[in-house]
DNA sequence: CAGGATCCAGTAGGATACTG
DNA sequence: CAGTATCCTACTGGATCCTG
């Protein structure tokens, strides 16, 4: 049983809550939301697979099975689906809800926190769905004059 | 409800760049730049170090050097900002600047693309040091959750 | 269906030493 | 100062098998 209360450890964090501070645990939140999963599986929820319709209806939030997660995230393995759900549950980003069905029905939600992280994270997969071309060509530039050290 | 078969929807959203396609260059975009150390630099060479007014000016977007780099970004290794250094210029993201000072000196820059990811970037960074209590409280509700399997 | 448990490869990433 | 090069560990993450 640890002794140290929430209450302190936020009173002592929010003097400086800064990424730039190796120590502090917003560096480590801004790790774990830096990443590729949590991305899509916060987009995913919150209706932005664009073109992907799982169910044929609008794409508006709406809560998805572990099933059809795994099968809009291309590529995915269940164990980083289930592991990075456990974390963003953990983090009260998403909810978990499990209906006692005949084979069980197990559905995941955005909660209000999520929400408001979706709002940050998915200009991230905006930009790089709208800037890959130009990116792509600055890579070609970059190496090409890499491989040309002095004017032939 | 569209008449678009599931095959039809894939060619053209192969077309568009979809993130959520495993062999979408879009894909490994959004994973480069869902990285701790690219959020922290843009941030950063965006003159994003809250409290760190390294050179005690203003906070405004300008040059860096490589050393007030590795300063501000407290716990990076010199691989990781080198690393990556390299890769955002490579994509276009950042301009690499050497002046044959005694020393040379080096400076970062960003680029107009790179000042595009930063708008995208900065509420992520954002984002994580404003909510970073809530989600500490969340996983300590979560964790007392999980080792009281019954009522006590 | 929704995951837990294991095994294992690849690589991200740190520490150290050396250079222009 | 601003890197490059090398070594090495640790963790990420995939594949596989198993369960309620």
């Amino acid at each position: 049983m640890t002794t140290t209360t929430a209450a302190q450890r936020r009173e002592e964090a929010k003097l400086q809550f800064d990424v730039f501070l190796a120590t502090c645990p917003s560096r480590q939140l801004l790790d774990r939301i830096s990443n590729k999963w949590v991305t899509l599986i916060l987009c995913a929820l919150s209706g932005g697979g664009p073109q992907h319709h799982e169910a044929g209806d609008g794409d508006g939030p709406r809560p998805l099975r572990y099933s059809q997660l795994s099968r809009m995230l291309a590529g995915v393995s269940q164990k980083m689906l289930t592991q990075t759900l456990r974390s963003l549950e953990r983090d009260g980003l998403v909810s978990r809800t499990v209906t006692a069905t005949v084979p069980v029905t197990v559905t995941y939600e955005l909660t209000d926190l999520g929400r408001s992280l979706v709002e940050a994270v998915r200009p991230l997969k905006q930009w790089a769905e709208t800037h890959i071309a130009t990116v792509l060509t600055n890579r070609e530039a970059y190496d090409a004059q890499a491989s040309r050290p002095s004017v032939p």
